[in-house]
DNA sequence: ACCTGAACACCGTTCAAGT
DNA sequence: ACCTGAACACCGTTCAAGT
C-alpha cells in the first residue's frame, strides 16, 4: 500500500477571519443569496459543519462581515481640518462603501450594530463639537446627521440592487422623468412639476446636498 | 351513506385582498419570520398552493402588504394649513405607522416599492413648495426630507425588533448611558460627554427636532 | 481541538389531480 | 376557474463519528 501522505494543510487554516472575509467575497460576487453555509463551505474547501466551530451562526457571521466593511470604510476616510468638510467626507466614505456593498445597507437596515454605529456616531460627533453647536444640541445634531448618512446610503443601494442593468444611468432617470410626466396632473402635481429635474439629477450630490442642508440647519 | 353535504363556502372567499390582510395579521403577530405560506395557507383554511393561484409569490405579497400600510398611515394624516407642521404631520404618521409594523421599515429598505415611495414624495413635495423653497431646490428638498424621514424610522423600527422586553425603555436608556460612559476616553470622547444626553433620550423627539433641522435649513 | 458529512426540520414553489 | 396536497430543491443547523 501507498503510504497515506498527510494532506497539504490549507496555507491560510480555518480561522474565524478567513471565514468572514471569504463570506464578504461570496456577498460581493452573488449577493445576499448567494452567502450559503454549503456555498461558504466549498469556498473555504471544507464540510459545513466545520464553519459552525468558529462562528455561531448565520447572523453573527453577517454581523462580522459587516463591521469589517464599515470599519475599513472609516479608516480610509482622509483626514480634514475643516469640520464642514470633514462631515461630507466621512459621509460619502459610507455612501460609497455601502454603495460598492449593497448587503451591507440591508444588513445595517435590519439589525445595526452597536460596534458599526458607535464608531459613526463618534467621528460624526466630534466634527459637530466643532461646528460650534451648543453642548445640549450635540446629541441631536449628530443623531440626525447619522440618521440621515445611514438612510440614504442604504436606500440607494437597495434601489441599486433593482436597477436595471442593461440600460444606463442616464437613460433610467430620462425613463423615470418621462413616468413621471404622465402621472394623473390631479394626484401628483408636485412630481410633474420636478419631474425634469431628476434628468440631470445624481444620487451622490442630492446626497451631499442633503448633508449641507442639515449642516445649515446647526446654525 | 350520508349525503356529502357541500362544504360552507368561506364568508370572504379567497381574494388577493384577503390574503394581504391575513399575510399582514400573521407579520404583525409573529414578525417577519411569521409569514410563511403554509402558516398562511393554515389561517385561511387552505392549501398553500392555492395561494399562488392569486399571488405571483412571497416577495410580490410582501409588497402588496407594504403598500397597503403606507397607504393607509397617508390616508390618516390629518390635513394642516401650516406647511412646516404638515410636514411635521407627515412624518410623525409614518414614523409611528413603521414603529408599529416593524417589517414594514424592513420592506422598504429592501425593495422600495414605487407605489409607497411615490405618494410619500408627493405629500412632502408640495408642503416644500408651500415653504417657499425656489423651484430649481424643490427636488433636493423633498429628496432631503423623505430620505430623512424613511431612513430614520426604518432604523427605529430595526432597534424596536430588538430591544430587550424585559426592561423598560427608560431603565434601557440609562444602561446606554452608562456604557457609553465607560467607553475608552482617547477613542470615543464625543460618546462620553454626550452619553447622560441619552437618559431623556426620546425617539419620536429627536426624530422630529432632526425634522426640524433640515426645515430650518431650507431656509 | 478541530473537521466531516449525513441527517433533520423547515422553507418557497410547482404541478398533477381533483371539483 | 379554482383548490388540494404531495413532491422537489434548497436552506440553516446539529451531531455522531472520525483524526
Amino acid at each position: 500500500m501507498a503510504k497515506a501522505k498527510r494532506p497539504e494543510r490549507r496555507a491560510d487554516s480555518l480561522t474565524r477571519d478567513v471565514i468572514t472575509e471569504a463570506a464578504i467575497a461570496l456577498l460581493d460576487e452573488e449577493g445576499e443569496d448567494g452567502l450559503t453555509f454549503r456555498a461558504l463551505a466549498a469556498r473555504l474547501e471544507t464540510g459545513a459543519g466545520a464553519i459552525y466551530w468558529h462562528v455561531e451562526n448565520k447572523t453573527e457571521l453577517l454581523i462580522a462581515a459587516t463591521d469589517l466593511i464599515v470599519a475599513r470604510a472609516l479608516a480610509e476616510i482622509r483626514a480634514q481640518t475643516n469640520a464642514k468638510k470633514a462631515i461630507r467626507g466621512i459621509a460619502i466614505g459610507l455612501f460609497d462603501a455601502i454603495d460598492a456593498h449593497p448587503w451591507v445597507g440591508a444588513q445595517l437596515s435590519h439589525a445595526p450594530t452597536p460596534t458599526a454605529t458607535l464608531q459613526i456616531y463618534e467621528l460624526i460627533g466630534r466634527r459637530v463639537q466643532e461646528l460650534g453647536v451648543p453642548a445640549s444640541m450635540q446629541f441631536t445634531a449628530a443623531s440626525t446627521l447619522v440618521s440621515y448618512i445611514l438612510g440614504v446610503s442604504v436606500q440607494n443601494a437597495a434601489l441599486g440592487r433593482m436597477a436595471v442593468p442593461a440600460t444606463s444611468r442616464e437613460a433610467y432617470m430620462n425613463a423615470q422623468a418621462d413616468r413621471w410626466k404622465q402621472l394623473d396632473a390631479a394626484a401628483f402635481p408636485f412630481l410633474r412639476s420636478v419631474a425634469n429635474q431628476l434628468r440631470k439629477h445624481d444620487d451622490r450630490d442630492e446626497f451631499l446636498a442633503g448633508i449641507d442642508v442639515i449642516v445649515a440647519g446647526l446654525s
